[in-house]
RNA sequence: GCCCGAGUGGCGGAAUGGUAGACGCACAGGACUUAAAAUCCUGCGGGAGUCGAAUCCCAUGCCAGUUCAAGUCUGGCCUCGGGCACCA
């Protein structure tokens, strides 16, 4: 029994009097930057899954401190956003106010728990010296002509009156408050992602994130090949042009569908006769939520375009044009051609409105197939492409005769949409940029960054999704840095999103005033070498954070193109009841009552190993004890210990083993593994009734990168001098971990028959000879035919009989 | 609908194609104690067998298959969790 209140207490001081894990410059030592992703700093404190997020990077970063490694293991504050502004506004306090107090809280609750994190070079995304960089950021984007402006629908949550990007509006709802999200038309920021779909795409191939991370990453990217195909309109001379993905079944349009915000609507106004009905149906579509249009079961509709006809550019057939919600003005072009044969959409659309529908491809008979059927087979019906029975030759051949015939072409489309990023809001990253009424937008001079945010006490937002900073006439009104004319400023705000785009970097030179970091510093630590995060991170902050990244690259401000070498996500702790923890549920743990209870250490370990770390598990009261209990153990093995420097003989095996595999436990995320090895090496010394204090020492030593703080104390205890925290990593004799005899498994016919103990240098012959001879084994081998016998060295050896 | 991940004792969970259930929890028995808690030791998938054992059968969501050998590989289902979602 030991009182780690005192004790965890006591060594998280020395810990920091002694400033042991600020991360000194020493470009000569070999370097490990391990990342976590920084928390939002709210009111409620931490949540036990942020110690989860965090405690594999901790463990791993600890034992590479001792491993002699440079270790940059860094923390900080993603601080801009909407749940603090919006309390700020509820309370009457000011964000900045409400910002420091949740760090700090954060700040003691992370020392409670005693992480090794670089507190000194903690970074908070809303200090002006930090967004100063990412406002020049956004200028060089800017300057490089990814920063756009756009007229057009989006994504609006009228509860928070903030325009959303597609990634904050997941399943038409709002990211912050879960309502629904309506399609707004609206003036908005864009930043060019998609010119960076296929270096996002490709820079995957270098990195080693795991296989779900890289499969989410290249779903969200979502590209496809195809063509596009230039429709004529019988009445006028305009075009329409198509995006597919199938151009081998042009022989199977039978319709052309348009969304309904597309362009043709309103430039062919006065042909179309039934335009009222039409726009009447445009402005339904309208006011749908995002969610409504696209749920999947609803009956499809739809109007005729009484007045334009299409022309199908191959075979100069005519055909109707409908204009449909199922059609996406933000994918492709907005139009399609529909081919009802083979796909279901446009199947259950011509079936609706009597469309005709033509096969293109069978696969059998066509009597036998349902349409519409979506698989390869032969096409018919096609001209030129009868007869070919294999998808890709089909395309081909059609790509290359819509090029030939000046009729189309190939190309690729992304489901990634351009980040829309603008908010009109308080509590986030002015934009630098400035309306003058002779140049047009110009950005702020970089001399003037950081360009702060006024101190204002409104904070509420507009009524039409106008930020509060447009209230403010001595922010707003500016003098045109280039021509001098009286012009005004860009009031809205970047999104929560800005800040953590780059904040690894920063952590490397987080006090640097002239640039975002220094180069050699930049040089000597980058890539990450590891990052841990969420999952639900992967389609957002990952992604953005790459875009920014493979930018600075180009332009030269980063030595290397991906920012992270590899990339992992903790599965969720669940509530008791297997359930997502949530407030509502009242199944939330928190991690203070823990602490309280059994200590940071125990906290630290049933975190760990509750399960592998990559996967949800649920959190168990009844089970912290057996952590609680094998401390306990360890913590009484001191009164055992002998001060002899060799380890005891019959232990060196089972301590070499133990060594070998903790040590790559800790690296292939296995943490829980590798904490059951530690406690069999504990039950193996209390089979004894001393050990030698090297017994002790390397037990120590591996168990301290999960409860460093009862490891340490014992170190003193037992008169060791030096700090655990750069103490070596022990090393392993592969020679030692092999022992002199093991459990000979005899099968016959793959069924366990026998196990004899044998010696570890018997020859195969030897086996054979002893399994044979075994009274069991003979029972099932006497006088049957033997077809053969499947050794397996220093294992088992299978007797294969004709039975 | 598509794409991932998971399904193993009473529970959390272990198992480079080679002894299924490591380690822990819970439970049971014993030691210590006036007693309890704590601690230490032992047992612990189901069934048959037996004084006890040896030993045997069944068992990793279901059904097939590959293999000398399958929790692990292949194909087809079922259930749960997650992601995307009328992406043309």
């Amino acid at each position: 029994m030991y009182n780690f209140k005192e004790v965890e207490k006591k060594w998280q001081k020395y810990w920091e009097n002694n400033n042991l894990f600020v991360t000194k410059e020493d470009f000569s030592k070999k370097k490990y930057y391990s990342l976590v992703e920084f928390p939002y700093p709210s009111g409620n404190g931490m949540h036990i899954g942020h110690i989860k997020a965090y405690m594999g990077l901790e463990v791993l970063s600890r034992m590479k401190r001792m491993q002699g490694y440079n270790v940059l293991f860094p923390i900080g504050f993603d601080a801009f956003g909407l749940p603090t502004e919006n309390y700020a506004i509820k309370t009457n306090t000011h964000p900045r106010k409400v910002t420091d107090d949740n760090i700090l809280k954060f700040t003691n609750q992370l020392k409670s728990i005693g992480f090794s994190f670089d507190f000194s070079r903690a970074i908070d995304t809303t200090n002006p010296d930090y967004y100063k960089f990412t406002q020049w950021i956004f200028l060089k984007l800017f300057e490089n002509g990814l920063v756009f402006k756009n007229k057009t629908y989006v994504n609006y949550c009228p509860n928070c009156k903030v325009v959303l990007s597609n990634e904050d509006s997941q399943g038409g709802k709002c990211d912050i408050c879960h309502n629904d999200v309506i399609q707004k038309e609206k003036e908005v920021w864009y930043l060019k992602i998609t010119d960076y779909a296929d270096k996002l795409l490709e820079g995957l191939n270098e990195v080693d994130f795991l296989p779900q991370i890289k499969l989410q990453q290249e779903n969200w990217i979502g590209k496809s090949k195809g063509a596009y195909v230039n429709f004529k309109l019988k009445e006028t001379d305009e075009l329409v042009e198509v995006y597919t993905t199938r151009p081998d079944t042009l022989f199977g349009v039978t319709f052309m569908v348009i969304a309904p915000e597309h362009p043709l609507i309103n430039s062919s106004k006065d042909i179309i006769k039934n335009i009222d009905e039409i726009n009447n149906y445009k402005s339904n579509t309208l006011k749908k939520t995002a969610f409504e249009r696209v749920e999947i079961n609803k009956d499809k509709t739809g109007v005729k375009i009484d007045g334009l006809t299409a022309i199908n550019p191959l075979n100069n057939k005519e055909i109707p044009i409908y204009v449909a919600d199922y059609v996406m003005m933000n994918y492709g072009t907005g139009a399609i051609m529909a081919v009802p044969a083979h796909d279901s959409r446009d199947y259950d659309f011509a079936k609706k409105y009597n469309v005709e529908v033509i096969p293109v491809i069978i696969n059998g008979s066509v009597e036998k197939t349902q349409l519409p059927y979506e698989e390869d087979g032969i096409m018919i019906n096609s001209d030129f492409l009868n007869g070919i029975d294999n998808k890709n030759e089909s395309i081909n051949k059609m790509i290359e005769y819509l090029k030939n015939k000046g009729i189309g072409k190939e190309g690729v489309q992304y489901k990634l949409n351009d980040w829309a990023f603008n908010r009109q809001r308080y509590w986030g990253e002015p934009i630098p940029l400035i309306h003058c009424p002779k140049c047009g937008t110009v950005g702020v001079p970089y001399e003037e960054l950081p360009l702060k945010l006024p101190e204002i006490n409104d904070f509420e937002p507009g009524t039409d999704g106008e930020s509060p900073l447009a209230k403010i006439d001595s922010f707003v009104n500016c003098k045109c840095p280039i021509c001098g004319e009286l012009s005004k400023r860009e009031t809205d705000t970047m999104p929560q999103w800005a800040g953590s785009s780059w904040y690894y970097l920063r952590y490397i030179d987080p006090f640097n005033n002239e640039e975002l970091a220094n180069k050699d510093k930049l040089k000597y630590w980058l890539p990450v070498d590891w990052y841990n995060g969420g999952m639900e991170h992967v389609t957002r902050h990952l992604i953005y954070s790459r875009f920014w990244h493979r930018f600075l690259y180009d332009i030269g401000y980063v030595p290397v193109k991906e920012p992270f070498l590899k990339r992992t996500a903790q599965g969720l702790i669940l509530g008791p009841d297997g359930e997502k923890m949530s407030k509502s549920r009242g199944n939330v743990v928190d991690p203070s009552d823990v602490i309280n209870a059994y200590g940071a250490d125990v906290l630290r370990m049933y975190i760990l190993f509750m399960g592998d770390y990559s996967l949800e598990s649920p959190w168990d009261d009844s089970s912290i004890k057996g952590i609680s209990r094998f401390l306990d153990r360890v913590y009484n093995l001191k009164d055992r210990v002998v001060d002899r420097k060799e380890y005891t003989s019959e232990f060196e095996a089972i301590i070499n083993k133990t060594i070998k595999k903790v040590s790559s436990d800790i690296e292939n995320i296995k943490y829980n593994t590798a904490i059951s090895e530690l406690m069999k090496l504990t039950n193996e010394y209390y089979k004894n009734i001393y050990i030698t204090k090297s017994d002790y020492y390397v037990l120590l030593k591996l168990l301290y990168p999960f409860a460093p703080h009862i490891c340490e104390e014992l170190n003193e205890l037992i008169n060791n001098k030096e700090s655990l925290v750069y103490s070596e990593w022990p090393s392993y004799d592969e020679s030692k971990i092999v022992e002199d005899s093991y459990d000979l498994i005899v099968q016959v016919n793959g069924k366990i028959r026998g196990k004899i103990e044998v010696n570890i240098n018997i020859s195969e012959e030897e086996m054979k000879q002893i399994a044979f001879n075994n009274d069991n084994v003979k029972k099932y081998i006497d006088g049957k035919d033997i077809i053969k016998i499947i050794v397996v060295k220093n294992k088992l050896l299978n007797i294969v009989i004709k039975e």
